[in-house]
DNA sequence: CTACACGGTTCCATAACGCAACCGGAATCT
DNA sequence: AGATTCCGGTTGCGTTATGGAACCGTGTAG
């Protein structure tokens, strides 16, 4: 046995959480892109034990989400940051964070927030949209199987999905 | 020793990957926004293990994400639906799934596709917006930390992460 | 040259997960 | 009715993942 990868899998979803789908990931990349870069910021804020912070940060070095640079300041040896790739899972973490804020609120309210820089102004609802910019209810949103097959077991139950 | 529990942190990310963080939750979810009800549904779909299979649908049903309702057909006992909160992930999945249809394409191509119902068109790119509904790119935007504080050890980079 | 900071690594204990066998209730078959 | 199958789930066991703390090598500071 070992724990199941997802990386045959053929879903575009499955195969994001094979990089970063783990237990401390998805942190890991929002306190990158809120500017931590060293081991031990990382290991402070998170308070992840260190060894599993080592295999995280090789995973997501090894997945092109995170990238080690020599580093800028004296002490530090090198130092991690977000590719391109990582930068743009930002959708995720926002989706995560404004679910977060509606649906599982802290007693002291939310401790971190998303902003447009320049203006400071909270980051507006992230949500699905039509090609007119025209925030769709969820029940117009569909997802099927891109060879239009529903597993075989399914189809009883097809039409009150609908 | 246990696995470290998001559920004291503040952060609104982190408290959602309380719920939905561990290995197969969001795959559920996902086959539970494609029609999937049943036990049986979920796990030949997925090839999960059965015993993890039930742990899951029962912290995912504990966290008000599934709700058990009683089946319709004559065979089921209970099924799995999704609650609204659950419903609300969708915005999390989409983003997941449009970051691997870019960034971690399978050869086949996409398995899954999400799509406006009524026109059967895929689903535009979940993309953080301004007021007026630009998208943003992605150095236009911040997250922080609600108190304005940063943990002390990053300040010496601040700036440079600006 | 000594002391310390830093980024790991190593060792161990425990929790999480996969696999397969087993169980009990309900529907189906004969 | 009795046997069979379907189904959702549990149990036992082995492997992997994670947490905790101690240890190490390199570079810095004094």
């Amino acid at each position: 046995m070992k724990t199941t990868s997802f990386s045959d899998m053929q879903c575009s979803i499955a195969r994001t959480l094979e990089h970063v789908g783990s237990w401390w990931s998805l942190l890991i990349i929002r306190d990158a892109m809120m500017g931590a870069r060293r081991f031990k910021h990382f290991q402070e804020n998170l308070g992840i034990a260190r060894n599993t912070l080592t295999k995280r940060l090789g995973e997501l070095v090894e997945g092109g989400i995170l990238q080690k640079v020599p580093a800028s300041d004296g002490y530090a040896h090198e130092e991690y940051v977000l590719t391109e790739r990582g930068a743009e899972l930002a959708p995720v973490l926002i989706a995560l964070g404004q679910w977060g804020d509606k649906w599982a609120v802290h007693e002291n309210g939310p401790a971190t927030v998303m902003t447009i820089r320049e203006s400071g102004e909270a980051l507006p609802r992230l949500w699905p949209r039509d090609k007119d910019g025209a925030e769709l209810p969820l029940d117009k949103i569909g997802m099927r199987w891109a060879n239009g097959a529903t597993p075989s077991t399914w189809t009883q139950e097809k039409e009150d999905t609908e």
